[in-house]
RNA sequence: GCCCUCGUAGCUCAGCUGGACAGAGCACCGGACUUCUAAUCCGACGGUCGCAGGUUCGAGUCCUGCCGGGGGCACCA
């Protein structure tokens, strides 16, 4: 087969490493015994080839049988069936060195060139999945530390979205906390008091900013005025009692909240809306029910007048256990009753089967217990898995918490602000060719992309320490250079007669240089690359993944002519690897939520 | 005190769930722009993988114990 035709191919294809894993695992049955027939071939991609099949090492131990006689055994197998399709080289104690052929490096590129949506299929089918995300507080600005939660969680709701889960985006909003009490009051005795948007010039960006300056002096006065201290907590009861005037100032609030955060998404290219807002206000009327059904069921107990929850291996520094406090002892409730709310409501009425929570690590043991507490409940069973997604504090460049120089907590927004202003300054720089508009939009796609590339590229439950220095040094491993490699590939196939999406048949009979070779193959892993992600709910790994193909396509950029090729078909070949390649890094940033400039 | 988490090159980080000599980026040094965008590429330099044991044919990866950093541990979220 010397061509393959350009029509739609249905998604999953196998990438090379799945085809090589099931060819190594039909030779082994043929050698081994039954029992073992069905042993992982543990395929791996090599530096010594481009896979590499480790299986006969750990196998030869169980048999009694020598490693290399054992691989050498199951490569004379290969061999035989599949009939030349994989150079077979014993390597070492028992490593089997393997090899596929040029045209099946070339058919694997039409192949999945041709296909929908680049082979990806969707393994998340039928997966009912809750990312609950960002979650900030009404009435506060959004701070650095929403940047990873807001980020992470965006990023992991659009990939198992593109796999097929069925995604369901909560942003649980803080936005029933003791504090509404103080605003509210102050509102009410302050009537000129100025934190709506219609009260400024600055627009939507400054409306918490408002609310921020709002919170500052009603807590100022709540401080300094015992007597508005007792006016503020009666309004808390009042508010929590469904007074319908101050239930009034109260959604007054959270609406001018929310369209500040909209604001922020936006600018930041976050895929949130206000259909995905669920603040924990929304799950008020099912906190009773939820803590009656806790105590009913034994599963929580009386102690001290509060409803807890026990376990056998949490203990306070005194050796005594620590609870799970259902419901206070002043029959008022915590976070605690309205996360359990929200997974009964989810489980129960949304028929949500798996629920993920983007949320600091330091929660770590609250949700341990919650999900816990869940399972004895029976809510949570074998068919519906919740995890905490846990990330790691954002560091300041002097290792401790990321802080302005006064020491105060960063706003969101004006770090976004400042990479972006240092992204415009930096393609200033550059002979970039861009107008005016498309200079700004430009600036914005790299700043933010910088942003968000830092944060999704690091391991996610480590700390990480943002610098922004390095972070838009624009060089190496960064944003930037992913997006870089991707207007490269775009101006080249701009410059095509027939447009960017010319139909090419691929030869697949023709040659393949060493750094073609290297990019097909990588290209290939697209797919089980999202998957990995999808299964470890570590973006850091598709961030790795895109990185190392953009390298291979700036080596490949270097060494293979594209436009000038020696002849059409290589030219042909090449281009076609072009497309692959950009499209690759375009799905592969927009999973990230990585905005993809045509030029730059 | 208990639990969680981290410790890899001067700095910032990977290391594909146990595989061949530990890899990137930044910084520093030396090269490459009349050639599809040099925001790039090539080369050099740089590591007792915190320490000590153990399991294994094989350990940065798993287990145990230390050392060091961070976090959490009863009515705040």
């Amino acid at each position: 087969m010397a061509e393959v035709s350009a029509d739609v191919v249905s998604a999953d294809v196998r990438s090379l490493e799945e085809l090589t894993r099931d060819a190594v695992a039909g030779a082994m049955a043929a050698v081994l015994p039954p029992e073992l027939a069905g042993a992982d071939p543990v395929i791996r991609r090599s530096d010594h080839a481009d896979f590499q099949a480790n299986a006969a090492l750990s196998l030869a131990k169980k048999l009694g049988a020598k490693p290399r006689e054992l691989a050498d055994s199951i490569a004379t197998a290969l061999r035989e069936q599949t009939a030349g399709r994989y150079g077979v080289e014993l390597a070492g104690p028992g490593f089997l060195n393997l090899t596929v052929t040029d045209d099946a490096v070339w058919s694997q590129v039409a192949t999945r060139l041709a296909s929908d949506r680049l082979g990806v299929g969707t393994p998340q089918l039928g997966r009912r999945t809750v990312v609950e995300y960002s979650s900030p507080n009404i009435a506060k600005e959004m701070h650095v530390g929403h940047l990873r939660t807001t980020i992470i969680g965006d990023a992991l709701a659009r990939l198992l979205e593109h796999l097929g889960a069925d995604v369901l985006r909560q942003n649980h909003l803080g936005d029933w906390g003791t504090q509404f009490g103080m605003l509210i009051e102050y509102i009410d005795e302050h009537p000129d008091a100025k934190w709506r948007a219609s009260d400024l010039d600055e627009g939507d960006l400054g409306t918490v900013s408002a609310l921020d300056g709002l919170y500052r002096l009603a807590r100022a006065e709540f401080d300094a005025d015992p007597e508005f201290a007792d006016k503020a907590r009666r309004r808390v009861v009042t508010l929590q009692s469904g007074d319908e005037a101050t239930l009034a100032v109260w959604r007054e609030l959270v609406a001018e909240s929310e369209k500040a955060f909209q604001a922020i998404y936006d600018y930041l290219g976050v895929s949130l809306t206000s259909e995905h807002s669920a603040g924990e206000s929304s799950y008020n009327r099912y906190l009773d029910d939820v803590a009656a059904e806790v105590e009913q069921s034994g599963v929580g107990v009386i102690s001290d007048g509060a409803l807890c929850v026990f376990f056998d291996d949490i203990t306070n520094a005194d050796g005594n256990p620590v609870p799970l406090i259902v419901r206070k002892s002043d029959g008022g409730y915590g976070y605690a009753a309205t996360d359990l709310a929200t997974i009964r409501y989810r489980i129960r009425d949304l028929k949500i089967n798996r629920l993920l929570y983007v949320v600091g690590a330091p929660q770590a043991l609250h949700f341990r217990m919650v999900f816990e507490t869940a399972r004895r409940m029976g809510w949570l069973t074998d068919d519906v898995e919740a995890v905490h997604v846990g990330f790691g504090n954002v560091l300041g460049p002097d290792g401790k918490p990321f802080k302005t120089r006064a020491g105060g907590t960063v706003r969101l927004i004006e770090l976004l602000d400042e990479a972006v202003a240092r992204a415009r300054a930096e393609i200033e720089t550059k002979p970039h060719m861009l107008e005016v508009d498309e200079l700004e939009t430009v600036a914005r796609q790299a700043g933010i992309g910088a942003v968000k590339y830092a944060d999704l590229s690091t391991s996610r439950t480590k700390d990480y320490t943002f610098d922004p220095d390095r972070m838009v040094s624009f060089s190496g491993n960064t944003g930037v250079y992913l997006q870089y490699a991707h207007t490269r590939i775009r101006s080249i196939l701009r410059k095509l007669p027939g447009g960017a999406d010319s139909e090419v048949k691929v030869r697949t009979d023709g040659p393949l240089a060493p750094s073609e070779r290297a990019l097909a193959l990588l290209a290939d892993q697209f797919a089980p690359t999202l998957v990995e992600v999808a299964d470890t709910l570590e973006p850091h790994r598709l961030c790795g993944y895109l990185f190392s193909l953009a390298k291979a396509f700036t080596e490949f950029y270097e060494a293979c002519p594209v436009l000038t090729a020696e002849t059409d078909e290589l030219r042909d070949n090449r281009v076609a690897l072009c497309q692959l390649t950009g499209a690759t890094l375009a799905e592969g940033l927009r999973l990230l939520g990585i905005a993809t400039p045509e030029r730059m």
